[in-house]
DNA sequence: ATTCTGACA
DNA sequence: TGTCAGCA
């Protein structure tokens, strides 16, 4: 498919598709007159980059945690270079600080909200 | 009509 | 991320 039908699918915009393309997330293949070609895995692939980057994972590590993403399911294991380790655990460390935080102000929206919510009938 | 690249009031 | 230009 190309990539107006892609972004149909995935609901995530042409241009975006072509900016994920620049930051090496996905590589099309090209047809005879350069247009993008994608194969059908890249529907499950383009959720899964949406996904990453919804969580505020910046697209410099998804290029290194997708390869091992690539087929439907969980993470699969390969051999990776020592150093992307270190800059996943780096991310991972980020990741459980976010996790907390946002743990943190959904406690306390759901204090105010406790509280707030019984004056909604008066107010 | 659709895609491509490059650019940015 | 959107959008517009100028092509193919």
């Amino acid at each position: 498919m190309r990539i107006g039908e892609l972004a149909e699918r995935t609901g995530v915009s042409v241009r975006l598709l072509r900016y994920y393309e620049e930051q090496d997330l996905i590589r099309p293949e090209r047809d005879e007159l350069g247009h993008r070609v994608y194969g059908d895995g890249s529907v499950d692939r383009v959720g899964k980059i949406r996904g990453l980057l919804d969580s505020g994972i910046p697209t410099r590590i998804i290029r290194d945690i997708l390869p091992c993403l690539d087929r439907p399911g969980a993470i699969h294991m390969r051999v990776v270079a020592p150093e992307m380790l270190a800059n996943l655990e780096r991310e991972r460390a980020k990741i459980q600080q976010r996790v907390e935080a946002l743990s943190e102000n959904l406690s306390a929206i759901d204090d105010y909200l406790s509280k707030a919510r019984p004056n909604l009938r008066r107010s």
